[in-house]
RNA sequence: GCAGCCAUAGCUCAAUUGGAUAGAGCAUCGGACUACGAAUCCGAAGGUUAGAGGUUCGAUUCCUCUUGGCUGCGCCA
């Protein structure tokens, strides 16, 4: 079967589940244009067929189709003619007022405006909002923010936790089950270090008033007091070694150290709305380790190599990256890695939950980690008879926050603090609503800006390819300007305001109906919510949500600049204008709840 | 040395993954409020997409090379 025959099929049966309520415009005329291809008798080319998407310029129509270019070359006619028999068959659609043939083939489509506002009524009315449930029936473990104990979060930590819950939002909206996985770092050698430290130099007092705080001046303590003396570090070997082994006195400093820096984390994650739904770190994989080292010993995937186990790539290992390297799962004094750690979650993932897919959210730094991971992965399950793809693994990385001067370090002491980031995005937000909003009271400011704040924060680093490099600036990271958070949210209230103001009770999106270009683009803008969410959570690039939300903002606000909504010139053109207001606030505060930003009635 | 990522307006970034005349924000300049919220809107200016080849109807996007930058590469995570 050629791909374009089964993506029809995937588009035909996609029409008739019971489980998509609402399929987008661009599913429909994908379907659409499908059904005209073979009208026109020219099906059966293995070519496939490329989804609708909206024109590139507001004069080439609605919706554009490039098939008849591509299918030109194995019908063997010029790619005008094989658009226009495609066009002929297309123009009886209900949905299409009209289509052209423009420039060396493309098919541009011009939908009709009463069609589109029933279709927007649709996605409106819809639970999802209209977001297709493409990942029905399959389950997605996302493995994010993991921070390590006895540190305080830094913004470093940042790209991850919000990245990732970005990624968890939409997975959920386009149907998948999710497991969110928080893999702490909260096994290691720093644990002897602390132990060792904490017996030595702690200071009750500053424990009391900030715990992590002080473990951090504690681990930073040791690391000074050790490199004039080599004996600290043996020490803190043995204390490693005593808590691997069970020693109670250790394992009960080691679980006040966890339990510490959780409710300190948690602390973070309520702000920002980060929920988990296991907290699965290291350590809880420890006794599955020399099993796993065991087993690929045992399988002749690893071998022993100056007193240590690694796994060898070979020089023609299929992922390129991977080849000639080695992967160190036993260190020579017997202590594992975290590579054998991630083998080990990996086994437990698939046993536990069988996910289709896991979906690891990293600094790109750890790529090469990740592709030996999954390559010894696969691997591995190859030598046991066991199916390698039984569950896709994906790392999707992002760049690295910087500071000016240079990489960050807990060592070296220059950190800042996550924190102190969010407590500046809410007083810089403050600021702003006092000027803005005084007549609003102390309490509601305060809320407002709490919210406005760290939409803010959250936006500026969603709203770029993650996979791209970011030197840390608090003016460009707490912008309230231009494209941010503060914008959409504006917009958003501007909506809520009216609806207020205008004294509607049950606001809805039945009168629906197109009196000017600024509404025409307007629902055209909102309509393709679903089509963008789908692109974001596949491609794992929130920045494409962050993208649409601001040009659905700024098409509201051309709209709003230009129309009388209360004092329109007629009843009728009320009612489809305050539909459109409730339908553009639909659109944007389910794009921002996606994002993990706050809707405000009011700012 | 090997591998990965990157180079687009003065600055920070987009470009629906090969589509039509490369778009935004900030900054600059010029306009619009006796107000359905100006945290807004409209306009101007700003480009040889690092460079050179190649693939094809069509390239910022794919391939090769060059230049320049970031990152990683056996016992940290």
């Amino acid at each position: 079967m050629g791909e374009a025959q089964r993506r029809l099929l995937g588009y035909r049966s996609a029409l008739l589940e019971p489980p998509m309520a609402v399929p987008s415009v661009s599913t429909l005329l994908t379907a659409r244009l499908v059904e005209a291809v073979r009208v026109a008798g020219l099906d059966g080319y293995d070519i496939a067929v490329e989804r609708l998407a909206p024109t590139s310029k507001a004069g080439f129509g609605d919706y554009q189709s490039n098939h008849a270019m591509r299918l030109a070359k194995a019908v063997g006619q010029p790619p005008r003619v094989v658009a226009e028999r495609i066009k002929q068959a297309l123009e009886a659609d209900e949905a299409i007022a009209r289509v052209e043939v423009a420039g060396p083939g493309f098919l541009n489509l011009h939908l009709k405006d009463e069609w589109l506002c029933q279709r927007l009524a649709l996605q409106c009315e819809d639970p999802a909002g209209g977001v297709e449930d493409s990942g029905q029936g399959r389950t997605v473990v996302i493995d994010y923010s993991s921070p390590n104990v006895a540190k305080r979060m830094h913004i470093g930590h940042m790209r991850s936790t919000i990245i990732g819950n970005a990624l968890h939002r939409l997975y959920q909206a386009s149907g998948w089950t999710v497991l969110a996985d928080n893999h702490i770092g909260d096994w290691g050698t720093q644990f002897g270090m602390l132990i060792v430290a904490w017996r030595r130099w702690l200071d009750p007092v500053a424990f009391e008033a900030d715990p992590v705080g002080e473990l951090e001046r504690l681990y930073v303590a040791f690391r000074e007091a050790a490199s004039g003396d080599a004996g600290l570090e043996d020490l803190a070997r043995q204390e490693t070694a005593r808590l691997q082994a069970g020693d109670p006195d250790n394992q009960t400093l080691w679980k006040r150290f966890v339990a510490i820096s959780m409710a300190e984390f948690q602390g973070v994650y309520d702000r920002l709305g980060v929920q988990f739904d296991m907290t699965l770190g290291e350590s809880f994989y420890n006794p599955e380790l020399p099993g796993v080292v065991e087993s690929l010993l045992g399988s002749g995937l690893a071998e022993e190599s100056e007193g240590a186990v690694v796994v060898r790539f070979a020089e023609d290992a299929a992922e390129k990256s991977v080849r000639g390297r080695t992967l160190v799962i036993r260190k020579q004094d017997g202590a594992f890695l975290y590579g054998t750690t991630d083998l080990a979650t990996i086994e437990h993932r698939l046993a536990s939950w069988a996910p289709a897919r896991a979906v690891y959210v990293t600094d790109g730094r750890q790529q090469l980690h990740f592709q030996q991971v999954f390559a010894a992965w696969k691997a591995w399950r190859q030598a046991r008879g066991l199916d390698p793809q039984a569950i896709e693994l994906v790392h999707t990385w992002f760049g690295t926050l910087k500071l000016p001067e240079g990489m960050m370090s807990t060592r070296k002491g220059n950190v800042i603090r996550l924190v102190e980031l969010l407590d500046e995005a809410v007083r810089r937000a403050r600021a702003v609503v006092d000027e803005k909003s005084p007549s609003l009271d102390e309490a509601e400011r305060a809320s407002i800006a709490e919210a406005v704040g760290l939409a803010a924060v959250r936006y500026s680093d969603l709203s770029q390819n993650p996979q791209s490099d970011v030197i840390f600036d608090w003016d460009r990271m707490l912008a309230m300007d231009g494209n941010t958070a503060p914008f959409l949210l504006y917009s958003y209230a501007r909506c809520r305001a009216l609806q207020r103001k205008g004294e509607v009770q049950q606001p809805g999106v039945q009168a629906l109906a197109v009196s000017h270009p600024l509404e025409a683009a307007l629902v055209r803008q909102l309509l393709r919510l679903p089509d963008v969410v789908a692109a974001a959570t596949e491609g794992h690039r929130p920045n494409l949500l962050c993208d649409y939300l601001f040009d659905t903002a700024q098409a509201f606000n051309r709209f709003y600049y230009e129309q009388k909504v209360l004092q329109a010139e007629s009843e009728a053109l009320r009612a489809s204008r305050l539909a459109l207001v409730e339908a553009s606030a639909r659109v944007m505060g389910r794009g921002m709840e996606l994002l993990g930003l706050r809707p405000l009635g009011r700012m």
